[in-house]
DNA sequence: AGATTTGATGTTATAATATAACTTATCTCG
DNA sequence: CGAGATAAGTTATATTATAACATCAAATCT
């Protein structure tokens, strides 16, 4: 199941909300519920596989080739694109603010909304 | 109806879920209903008053003295405790990493999870 | 082999979060 | 007053997520 579920996240390459995920799966097996879903989406987070993109209550396929990092994503309001990043410097400057009364990071969540440069330069043609 | 809201926020120091601040409301206000309060956050959002805290559903009220920041939040996941911070060198480095692909940014969303300092230490009393 | 535990999945129901769509009141400005 | 603009009320429903319990198949033990 997480394999399938993976499959179809990577087949899109976007953000899928959970439903959209399940709408896929169920042409091969219609009696397929929400519960399965989002048990294989816990585990291929849990596994670095996905990310949960909080601000967009969706999934994505992990790009990055080091699993379980703290990815940042570029999220296009325009056209949804997504693009993946990590940074040692944002995260160790993360620790290094957070850290100053003593709080223990776990986890982190780096979301940047905006435009992708398609967008723009479509919005906006010279 | 905004007001009320922030004021309900405001006492509770903490994150709040919408039906939350709905159940507060209510006492004084029986026929209160959930688009209320939702119109109510998103133009206290929208002023800068209110940030959402995306991986937890949930509200809380602007502690920074300067609204309309890039704040990040500090979440502990043991007393639920929140703190606001801002920093201008992360939302620099945010904005050189994903700029890289001609990205332009217009909103974060930087959430840290962990434990707060009071907690660890009572987990690990020495 | 039979018993047993384990882990994943199936199933049913419901909880929690959020919004659409339409109505009504209020304000303000000409 | 009347037209237009805002905010709030109202009803219904959409979307996201999980609880709780049942089933099944493989792995392990005796």
């Amino acid at each position: 199941m997480q394999a399938d579920v993976l499959a179809v996240l990577q087949r899109r390459g976007a953000p899928m909300s959970a439903y959209e995920v399940l709408d896929q799966l169920r042409d091969g097996n219609p009696r397929l519920a929400p519960p399965t879903i989002y048990r294989a989406l816990a585990a291929l987070i849990e596994r670095g596989r996905v990310h949960r993109l909080e601000s967009l209550k969706a999934f994505v396929a992990c790009r990055g080739e080091e699993h379980r990092h703290a990815p940042i994503f570029s999220i296009c309001e325009e056209c949804g694109t997504v693009e993946e990043a990590v940074s040692k410097s944002i995260t160790n400057e993360l620790l290094r603010i957070t850290g100053q009364s003593g709080f223990a990071p776990a986890r982190h969540v780096i979301e940047v909304h905006g435009q992708c440069a398609r967008c723009e330069s479509k919005e906006a043609p010279a």
